[in-house]
DNA sequence: ATGAAAGCGCTAACAG
DNA sequence: CTGTTAGCGCTTTCAT
């Protein structure tokens, strides 16, 4: 319709330099004139650039996955990626099959936490994938992925920092049992923090079997005992809600009697009466990390295989109404 | 390397039934052999199906779209589907350039939630696009996508009939202030349901600006002004957290002096103390009927345009310790 | 700067 | 039942 050869149209479509600006008008007006929609599909097979990322978390219910999934497809929608979203539920099985579903769909890029980082049919999988991979927070040795790594041990001291500052020295520690990187590290912090000032850690750690089933028992028990803590700091909102219960049982007010820190923010930490101090991060920085990351590989701007590059994530340690000085 | 040309070789990949065992075999070998990764890009193009599902809601950080995004992307993968998601933000811009991107990249079916149903671009964009839609939650006339139609007009009828058979007969409802189809029908439910009782609606309907508004002030008011109501039914959790806040400020204590009803299941209302009763609907259920529809479509087994069809989705009562007798 | 032509990796129609 | 062949709608040399 514009009177010019398909190669001629093509370039327009792709912004090419080389192209006189008659024949591209006549192009785009006779884009315009047909609301002529490029198949999306031919330009991937033939340029071999699906422009889409895939991603693989666990859940996407976990209000974490949740906020660092828009604020992802808010980073890549501007330069023109999609995100397709699989949960692998912590399922190596199907965390397999996610991966090899994005293999075969030929995304550009992959950003995944896998559940399980030294399953090895997961790792060679990995290895045999062609496009740039990003670990979320996951350290899986032997692939040659790029990671975004959290950091849980800096974050984790700085809230014991802060605690021992106030004459906090029984800290309570309430987490999900997980093996996975978050929950390894954060213990490592937090026994980091207590060598640091000098002491040596207390027992006072809290492993739950699930992220959403109760401390309530567990932290009656110590509050109830010999030497009990006086300040708690839980991770996730479920073990936060069920412990600000027995916190309020044994008729502890907070922050007076009692000191608390959640890790990741939310609703509820913001609503609550008082204000939950937290350990956070930045949704909008990890998905600018994540998005370099990958189109710094995508680009040839970083070699395409070796060495993987790692961006540690920093926590953020949110004052609020929640802690106070040690009675 | 099977020997064999690439029909036949396709014909097995295709699972088409016209294969001799002989052939087949020699062709798994030979797949199996070079670890073939059968192009989906390639197989898209050709046979003008991408086996992917377009959705959209305004926000994946809202906890029912996440729970009903994993449930979408649990049935549809059963059937070899994968999802690309992508964020409305209840901004009209940001959601048709989203369903042109559906467009442009073939999704055979979509699945959203706009945030303006009347909208007359979004409702000529989506007449234009030539793959099934599927509304969820949401009516827009002139369109003719099938429908998801959560039944919040029964749903509310059946927890005010609750409560008022335990003696409340000033139910106050807070619910964030939207135009969208849930907040309208809600309002609709909870009035109808009055009327059927035979009493005039109450002038106790606390609208918030925004979902993540605190209530408290307002329903504090209510709780020490002259005619308190007795029950509350709140929609969304931080809506219910401040509430609860105000309900506990005047001394009242749940279930004995005060009701809750809560709109949507989560682990805040479950691990509360009392545990709040909610009114829920079943994401399995709610997926499945979404494929249903699109499958329907896709397969021709439901004529192509019209008419469109329309799913009731029914909501559970939840019984918790969180309403009891009026005083 | 532009046009012609060769494919990207498959599927499907057709002939045998 | 199997092989041959023509594209799907683009991008990208390669000439001109």
């Amino acid at each position: 319709m514009a009177g010019v050869s398909v190669g001629s149209a093509s370039r327009v479509l792709n912004q090419t330099p080389n192209v006189s600006p008659d024949v591209r008008k006549k192009v785009e007006h006779a884009m315009a004139q047909l609301q002529y929609q490029p198949s999306h599909t031919a330009r991937a097979l033939r340029s071999k650039s699906s422009r889409t990322i895939g991603c693989m978390f666990s859940d996407i219910t976990n209000p974490l996955y949740a906020r660092a999934f828009r604020a992802l497809e808010d980073a890549f929608r501007a330069e023109g990626y999609m995100l397709l979203l699989a949960h692998g539920l912590n399922d190596v099985q199907r965390e397999l099959e996610s991966l090899r579903t994005f293999q075969m769909r030929g995304m550009d890029g992959v950003i995944c936490a896998p559940g399980h980082e030294r399953d090895p049919q997961l790792v060679a999988l990995m290895n045999s994938m062609s496009m740039p991979i990003v670990l979320y927070d996951r350290e899986m040795p032997g692939t040659h992925a790029d990671a975004l790594l959290f950091d849980h041990v800096r974050g984790m001291k700085s809230a014991c920092a802060q605690l021992f500052e106030l004459g906090h020295e029984r800290i309570a520690l309430a987490l999900w049992n997980a093996g996975s990187r978050p929950v390894r590290k954060r213990i490592e912090g937090y026994r980091a923090a207590y060598r640091t000032a000098g002491m040596e850690p207390p027992d006072l750690i809290l492993r739950q079997p699930t992220p959403t089933s109760s401390v309530y028992e567990d932290l009656l028990r110590l509050l109830e005992g010999p030497a009990p803590p006086t300040a708690l700091i839980a991770q996730g909102t479920h073990i936060l809600v069920s412990a600000l219960r027995a916190v309020t049982r044994t008729g502890r007010r907070i922050p007076q009697d009692f000191s608390v820190v959640s890790i990741g923010d939310s609703d509820f930490t913001q609503t609550h009466e008082p204000p939950i101090g937290v350990l956070r991060t930045d949704a909008e920085v990890v998905a600018a990390h994540a998005k370099t990351l990958l189109l710094d590989r995508l680009s040839g701007r970083t070699q395409i295989a070796y060495p993987p590059r790692t961006v540690a994530i920093p926590y953020d340690l949110i004052e609020r109404a929640s802690w106070a000085p040690k009675r």
